[in-house]
DNA sequence: ACCTGAACACCGTTCAAGT
DNA sequence: ACCTGAACACCGTTCAAGT
């Protein structure tokens, strides 16, 4: 005990926060939010639980770094590219790390101080709405309808099946178990899913944020 | 212990399911979703853990049967209205809803069977479009843009203080804490807000609200 | 039929120690 | 400085009983 028998020094690598960090956001992707406890993210790190208690004050600030960390991957808008195509990568951008990071939506919500990286993220994203001439008054609105949009749209693709392939089964699935006479249109719907994403070339993620970009522009004029 | 002693016949109404998830619902409401156990929610039902087991399978089961409560109080767009409005009735139903439950939207992106009242309420969505003119391919885009900016709005609106009274004072403190300089634009529009938001009589969702809508009566023509 | 007490295997977290 | 064992007050859930 304590000799670390047959190991390599590898385990000698101490515990930092940020390794903390990304082992529970490890953890969330691999099992979702339940699996995350401070007893399997301490197995995850070959550690002790209270060991954790010595780089973070509480599972809370856990959670709080992770939403941070997320943030942290969402490419910022890059500033050489018009304000509508360096907006469009960033939403892009977001809707991958949201997808790669299905938990994340359900903390935002309970999450209240936002972190540095998150800071960042806004700073970028407003400067390149200002740069494309959006009035001061104007950017929040851009804003909250950008994000919202965003926000809501990764909110119901965690309600899906995880891969795109699944779809069309999840669909027929669906179909079946529900009666077309007291659904009709909804029934209407799911046909058109299940024979159209056969050819589906069209993300629907896209398709929304180009109307919202619509609006967005027309904001300008 | 047993005899009931000094309360009325009150205590005699027998528990049901539906007596159970308002309970759940009005413990979520109060406390958050952190708030609601088996334990908590025996408690304020006046009954012990163990008899919740007699009425759902599991908790899971209690927070799929809140989902669906909570679809079941959106207001159905009211079909005698022309589609526009129908649905913005809807919209800023949907947003009171999830305002009162705030909790709903944490449990929406990881509950995967849709209720009864769940999917009554989307079969009338989707009929008040078509009934406006949408082809049917256009539905399932218009609804997803519809709802991913409702449900996302609600995500951010559920990050902030409750009380849209607080919101001067909680801008005051966030100002305060915000480096100006490594965050200029931020602090600007966080300063907007302080100074706009005192004659502020436009909501926020109404704004971007309209804006969708305007994309999806561009999308008819 | 409807309810329950006791018990099980879990949680997050504290405290007092070990190196 | 960094880590930990044992314990505390919780969780959801099972099981075998009580009326």
């Amino acid at each position: 005990m304590g000799s670390n028998p047959g190991e390599g020094p590898t385990t000698r690598v101490p515990l930092t926060r940020e390794r903390l960090l990304s082992g529970a956001i490890a953890v969330a992707d691999a099992g979702g939010l339940g699996a995350l406890t401070i007893r399997s993210l301490a197995e995850e790190l070959g550690v002790k639980p209270m060991t954790l208690y010595h780089h973070v004050a509480n599972k809370e600030e856990i959670l709080d770094g992770m939403i941070d960390a997320v943030f942290g991957e969402i490419a910022l808008p890059p500033p050489d590219a018009g304000w509508r195509s360096a907006i469009r990568e960033r939403a892009l951008s977001a809707r991958q790390v949201l997808r790669r990071h299905p938990w994340a939506i359900a903390l935002m919500d309970s999450r209240r101080s936002p972190g540095p990286a998150t800071l960042r993220h806004h700073e970028a994203v407003i400067a390149t709405l200002r740069r494309g001439g959006f009035p001061i008054e104007v950017v929040g609105h851009a804003y909250s309808l950008l994000d919202s949009y965003t926000y809501g749209f990764a909110v119901q693709e965690a309600a899906l099946p995880m891969d795109a392939d699944d779809a069309p089964l999840m669909v027929e699935v669906f179909l079946e178990q529900l009666d077309p006479d007291t659904y009709p249109n909804l029934a209407d719907l799911a046909m058109e899913f299940a024979s159209g994403s056969a050819g589906e070339d069209v993300d629907e993620f896209e398709v929304g944020l180009d109307l919202v970009l619509d609006s967005l522009e027309r904001l300008l004029a």
